[in-house]
DNA sequence: CTAACATGTGAACAACTGTTCATATAATCA
DNA sequence: TGATTATATGAACAGTTGTTCACATGTTAG
């Protein structure tokens, strides 16, 4: 940040300032909760999660589902793995594929009836 | 999609797919939801929340609060103001920023609580 | 064993996005 | 009026990301 885009409004509202700098979450809280909104920002992660949040599909009924390349899916599902919100479980060729928890669904519907008109 | 990427599991599991298909939100509903998500999604976003949710700011006030360029500031709020979830009042040059309800701030609060451990 | 198939994964590519920079606008002050 | 300052905004650039493609792995069937 260079010197000139300083403002000098800077000493006028220096205790708002202050203030709300001390009442902003710690960066790496804030770095982690929108990591976490970053993944429900993608169209086809929220349709994986509303489509196995009520049963178990593989990876071919996901893609079909979709309309996408199992490949496609499967990328999505390992940031979803990796986040621990979705579950699986193996069975011969296929892996079946769950919701970990309901606190995302839940999320999503507040999200969808409330926050989000 | 080509013919080599479609499973053959479809058959086994048509029931599952169409009811699957059935329930899954229109796709104007999901793009809308996660479009919204995606803009949670970016950490400066939700730091501008947090600091205009408890007082009024002014873009200068918000830079210096999270050490960026105005410039940098301004572009945001004008996502954040095109989704009505901040409100804006100018006062000679100054152009002070406040949340635009609550609902923001609390859907943030319950994910940082619940949903998102 | 070999073929077929479901899934996983790395590389490449295209599309998107946040920041910076330059500049415009609007308001205040000398 | 002219200078200064706060904010807005378009263009450019760099970094990120989702999909596709090619290929690897592992499992089942013949």
């Amino acid at each position: 940040m260079l010197e000139q885009d300083i403002c000098e409004v800077e000493t006028t509202h220096s205790k708002a300032i202050q203030e709300a700098k001390l009442n902003l979450p710690r960066d790496e809280v804030v770095l982690k909760l929108s990591k976490r909104f970053k993944v429900l920002g993608e169209p086809t992660r929220v349709k994986i999660l509303f489509a196995v949040s009520n049963r178990e599909l593989c990876v071919c009924d996901i893609a079909e589902i979709l309309s996408a390349t199992p490949s496609a899916i499967s990328h999505q599902l390992r940031i979803l793995r990796d986040l621990k919100w979705v579950k699986f479980r193996k069975e011969g060729k296929l892996v079946y594929y769950t919701l970990a928890d309901k606190h995302i669904t839940n999320l999503i519907d507040m999200s969808v009836k409330h926050a989000i008109e």
